[in-house]
Parts: C-alpha cells; structure tokens; sequence
RNA sequence: GUGGCUAUAGUUUAGUGGUAAAACUCCAGGUUGUGGACCUGGUAUCGAGAGUUCGAUUCUCUCUAGCCACCCCA
C-alpha cells in the first residue's frame, strides 16, 4: 500500500480507538462530578470574532500576538479558531442574557481549542480543554469550591499526589502599585537579570517572576510579592480562598511567581500539576535534570482563576466569575504515565455467524439483526467466504459459539450452533436458534 | 517564531552508491463445508520534491512532519 502523500497538518492529531477509552473515562467522571455540583454544558462555536480574544485574553498577550489562527471571511470579517474558551462562554453568557438566571449560573464545555505554537509532546494546536466557567459569585468559597471540584476529578480519575498552586495577582485597584513596587526593585538590578528578562521588564513585568534562570532566580528571591500588596479586600478574600482550602483538605502551595499568561485574570490563579513535576521544579539544581525532565511531565493539568471585571468589558453587567479549564491531551498522557487503567472495555461479542454461499450469507444478515434486536451483539465476516478464515477470525475475537450457515442449513432453514471451545456442534432450527443461545449464554 | 535531532512495510528495528532485511501484525493458501500449532506465499515508488551521478533509499539542497530545547501554555 502506497503511503499516502498527506499526512497530518502541523500540530494536529488523530484520536485512535486504542486512545477512546480514556477519552469516554474523563469525560464520563466529569459529566457526574460537575452535574453533581451544578454544572451545564455549554458548547459554543470554534469561531468567534478575532476581537472577542484580543478584548479578553488580551491584545499583548503571546496567545493573542503569536498563536492565533485568524484570518478574514469571503464577507470581509475578521474571524479567529478560539484559542480558548472562556472568552466564548462569556460572551454567550451575555449575548443570551443568563443574568438574569439564577445566580450562580454554572457552565462547563468541552472541545477543540487552536493555538498557532510548535507542537511538542503534549501540545498541540489543535487541542481539547474540558472547563468549567462560575458567573455571578464572588464569594471566596467559590473559587476554592471550583479548586476543589477540579482536583477531586483528577483524582476520580485515578491520579495520585496532585499539587495544587495558587496565588493571588490583586486587581485593578492594587495591582497597579504592586507593579510600580517590582519596578523599582528591579530598576537597580535591571543589569543583572538574563537578557530575555531585560526585555521583559519593558514588555512584561509580572513575567520577570518565573523566568527559569538561576541568576533571576536568586535576584527574584526577594522581590516584592504579589500577595504582600494586595488591598484590604484582595487580601481577605486570597485570606478566605486559603482558608476554605484548607477547611476541605485540599493541600496546595503558595506560589508567588505564578502570574499565568491571560490578561483577564483578577485575584486568585491557579493550576493543579501532576506531583512528580512539581517535586522536579524544586529540587536542588544539583541533580542531572536533563534525565529526570526528559520523563516527566513538565505543564499543569488544570489552569484558571477569578476574572471579575471580564463579563463587564465584554459588553455585560459587572459580574464576577470565576473558572478553569484542563488540557485532555495532557491529562491523558499523565493517565498513562501514572499507569491509570480505563476500565472501558469493549463489551466482548458473544457470536460469530459464518456463513457460505450466497443464500447463506443473506440469512446471516437477517440473523444478525435478529440476534441485535435480542440485545446480543454478534461478529461476522461477510467478506470472507471460506469457512476456514471465518472461523479463524471467530477464534481470535475470543469468541464463544460460532453459528454457521452453509447451502445445507440454508434449505432446511436450520444453523449449526459450534461452541468453540469444545468444538461440540449442534444443528438447531432457525426459529429457535436466538432462544438456544439465550440460555446458553444465561448459563454462564 | 528560533535552534538541535529524526523520517526504511501496519508496528519495532537492520542495511547498502547498483531499486532492501528481520520480528510481530495483516491478507491469501495448505483440495472436496470447520479455528487455535505449524508450513508456504503476499504486502515498502526506503516522508515529498529537486540536484550530483552511468545509477541514490544511501551524498547535497529545499520542503513537510515528529521529537527535544528556547518561548509560552492546557
């Protein structure tokens, strides 16, 4: 067989059958956690318009500057694949009116995001977030109730030891002076930080904070932290999160270099990593981190935080929300790692119905509808006429009675009933034949 | 977007300047209507295109894809 002259687009990848079971896995736990918890599915469109994300992620933001797929319609529209989608949610939010729904109004989607960036193992740009979005409550509970319901499902899903940190970023009303603060600190450091944080520091200050090098590091240990210059209510509120985080038992770090990369985020940020990666992040440099790293998962499962001013500059009424959304692709390669079995296997078909000749095979597809309609589902290999390949693949589906149909049974309208394990064989007539495997299969 | 490595049957891997090998898988067959063992055979325009050459899968270039690092993120 010639190889095909297409293959895959940069950054696409196929979901194989062998790969489904995870797949119905998360989605399964999810769809029964978040129900419990109040959630209901929202699915909006792929495209929206381009400003619909620059206005939220924002317009600086790497997401927006150099991963978008956009481009213009016939019409002359400026349109965009959603990198994400918190911005589609909200805007549905507003363009539907949920406002005036009960509040909290709870949504949680899933499906295909695009990001314009170099593919790697566990990213792609075409790539599934599984997320949820809470409107209308600014509560502290709320943003530890949506932590805790992210992590107890990457628990459900069977993942042990999962990190979670957390930070708070302020608002409008103290990050501002928080960001004057780290200005001067770095302002007589400014020569010694690495060159990339030189140009960060004109371009993307809260970015200085998690810059991987050692000398940034050291410079960075005593930096002015976030959480140290958040207003009274920014403070409580950070205050509250941790504390009903702790009241449900639900470990987390405190991380103050965790900014995450959306303009629209407010207060509390999050992201809940797999242990292993955490753990590798703060050991001592001394080790051969190029081995370790190259095994383990280095990306968060699950990534949101607070973003109440978003609804607002979107169009809608100031309404405070928060949300997250977690990576399919890498939650599933972290499932493998951790060696997590799905459990979905396929249900193993009881009968295999073999026939020969050309009469034969017509009572074989009216038997196999027969047998469908009893709720029994059967194999069969039309394709292959002699009986010997039939009952070879019989044989390797691990199947238990094999019926076969040659010129014979077909005039006498009756079947041969082979148990395949002993090779016994019965000759059955055809009006009873779903009532002899009934029973046998009752019997088992 | 930048840099490094890689690209041979469905899969995992050999190999060579004269059109390719193995294992597993898959398909067919091993007579007259019966599986599992075993045996035989089949399946690769050696990622795509161009160049050098009498001749390239093997050398060179370009492209594409994968992996890794940077960057960023889920």
């Amino acid at each position: 067989m010639a190889k095909p002259l297409i293959q895959l687009v940069k950054g696409m990848h196929d979901i194989l059958p062998a790969d489904q079971p995870y797949w119905q896995l998360i989605l399964k736990k999810a769809t029964a956690i978040l129900n419990d918890y109040g959630f209901e599915r929202i699915d909006t469109p792929i495209v929206e318009s381009s400003s619909l994300f620059s206005r939220s992620v924002g317009e600086t933001t790497d997401i927006i500057e150099k991963e978008m797929y956009n481009f213009k319609t016939r019409g002359g529209d400026d349109i965009s694949l959603r990198p994400e989608n918190t911005a589609g949610v909200v805007r549905a939010y507003i363009e539907h009116g949920m406002s005036v729904m009960p509040h909290p109004v709870q949504l949680w989607y899933f499906g295909p995001m695009f990001r314009h960036d170099n593919p790697q193992a566990g990213r792609f740009r075409q790539f599934y977030q599984l997320g949820i979005e809470s409107f209308g409550d600014d509560n502290a509970a709320t943003d530890a109730m949506l932590i805790f319901i992210g992590y107890k499902l990457l628990e459900s899903l069977g993942l042990k030891n999962l990190a979670v940190r957390i930070n708070s970023i302020g608002d409008s009303s103290c990050r501002p002076q928080y960001l004057r603060a780290l200005k001067d600190y770095y302002r007589n450091r400014a020569k010694k930080v690495c060159n990339k944080c030189k140009k960060r520091l004109k371009t993307n200050l809260l970015r200085l904070l998690d810059c991987e090098e050692q000398v940034c590091k050291d410079i960075g240990k005593d930096a002015p932290q976030t959480v140290d210059h958040l207003d009274a209510d920014c403070k409580s509120h950070f205050k509250g999160v941790l504390e009903f985080l702790d009241e449900v038992k639900i470990p987390y770090l405190l991380d103050s270099r965790l900014v995450r990369g959306l303009d629209y985020y407010t207060r509390t940020v999050f992201e809940i990593w797999p242990d292993e990666a955490v753990k590798t992040e703060n050991q001592e440099s001394d080790q051969p981190a190029a081995e370790v790293h190259s095994k383990v998962p280095r990306w968060a499962l699950c990534g949101g935080g607070r973003y109440d001013k978003l609804v607002n500059l979107l169009g809608g009424p100031k309404t405070p929300a928060t949300g997250w959304s977690m990576g399919m692709e890498r939650l599933i390669i972290t499932l493998k790692n951790q060696n997590v079995a799905t459990h979905e296997h396929h249900a193993q078909p009881k009968i295999f119905i073999a026939q020969l000749g050309e009469s034969a095979k017509r009572k074989g597809l009216l038997l196999f509808e027969e047998f469908r309609k009893h709720g029994i589902s059967a194999r069969a290999s039309f394709g292959r006429d002699s009986i010997k390949s039939q009952l070879r693949i019989a044989h390797r589906l691990g199947i238990k009675y094999t019926l076969i149909v040659g010129q014979k049974e077909s005039l006498d309208e009756t079947v041969i009933l082979r148990e395949m394990d002993s090779g016994v064989q019965e000759t059955i007539p055809q009006t009873k034949i779903v009532e002899a495997i009934k029973q046998r299969l009752k019997k088992e």
